[in-house]
DNA sequence: TAGATTGTTAATCGATTAACAATC
DNA sequence: TAGATTGTTAATCGATTAACAATC
């Protein structure tokens, strides 16, 4: 990865993956580059942003010419590691952790699920598109046997404190967390959460704000 | 709804979820008032941060005293307008689609998902949680004889924009948006995205940068 | 009453936008 | 070269934090 000049903002983490996306539809549909200027129509940000953003990991553009779209995409591919493939394991085979476990998207970008477990002993050895549902216990020889970067914690929040000590003590360093719960696990240790209850009631207190 | 005084930051709509949800865990530990410094150290937030949060919407607290737990909770559940009900449909009946439709914890705060529709006859009359799916050619019927306000897209992005706007030709005005794309639709459209791959992006950048 | 804690104004901090010299 | 557009500095805007008078 690039070693950026300073800080990296939240709001400048959330965007690069934005800039990931539309610059690969620029890639499929030929365009070989492109200015801050017409970027910032097609993403609707100010092209002020978009040159920002950039340069807290290098100049990419040109004077005169602007951005090669199919490097800089692969400049922000390096940004963001996708260069190197991350394993995955989903802790929860609910409807939830299934329906990760087989989602198409994640490959693309690297993202491999390579395991999926749950407590429930009725679902042992069942099929979760092409894996095989494993028990909690088997979870420490697998991380140690595979690398895993990241855990996915797709459980109630009752389980989701221990599970995540579980991943967290067997050295996985990266929790995506589905469950409804803040986690606290250490400096290290790096925690994203998606609650999709809040970002529903987000959803309807914008609309009702009329935002 | 109460009015608020001026506009609500987008920061500010994301945490009122937050504090409805902490809340929630106080009332269930039977805690009766709490002070806005008690409540910054449980949350992970300036006490500071939440009564102006709070300002916005009006007085909740007393001084001396802090704010009552249980009266707060339900002030903010009106300001979220979980007073009411509110039906989804669900786009696409695939392992996304179908885990949502099965989701528990929409209820709990009255969003109910009432339909769940695909393309796919194969899929045609297969249960999908309590819903049996249906097909798309339905769907602008069901929506006239059932009150829906939000229409989920699970499906992809291809199809996105499309299914949209048959949701919003036929009256629905708040989009939940699982693709991979941008959709715009109009000031009277609210849209929120909820990009999976771009979050696990985001998780593992955070993790490189240390973050 | 004295102590605690709010609601609100003022200060600070950080992110976004604007401007423009550098340069392709 | 002339025009276009970047990279970067400066200005603005908005959000967060601090401070404190009001008051329960």
């Amino acid at each position: 990865m690039l070693k950026p000049k300073k800080k990296i903002s939240s709001a400048v983490i959330h965007r690069l993956p934005k800039y990931y996306r539309h610059l690969g539809e620029l890639v499929d549909s030929g365009i070989q580059r492109i200015s801050s200027r017409d970027l910032s129509i097609r993403m609707r940000v100010t092209a002020s942003q978009i040159r920002q953003d950039l340069n807290h990991f290098g100049g990419f553009g040109q004077q005169g010419y602007g951005y090669n779209v199919s490097s800089l995409y692969n400049e922000i591919g390096k940004i963001l590691g996708l260069g190197n493939a991350h394993n995955i394991v989903v802790l929860g085979a609910g409807n939830l952790g299934q329906a990760l476990a087989q989602y198409k998207s994640f490959k693309k970008r690297g993202f491999h699920i390579i395991g999926i477990f749950d407590v429930d002993k009725e679902l042992e050895g069942r099929d979760a598109g092409p894996l095989k549902i494993q028990m909690i216990d088997e979870l420490p020889h697998f991380i140690e046997s595979n690398d895993v970067e990241i855990g996915a914690l797709a459980i109630p929040k009752s389980e989701a404190k221990k599970m995540a000590q579980i991943l967290v003590d067997n050295g996985v360093r990266q929790i995506w967390n589905f469950a409804h719960t803040d986690l606290h696990l250490g400096d290290d240790v790096t925690v994203e959460n998606v609650n999709l209850t809040e970002s529903l009631m987000t959803l309807s207190f914008r609309a009702a704000l009329g935002q």
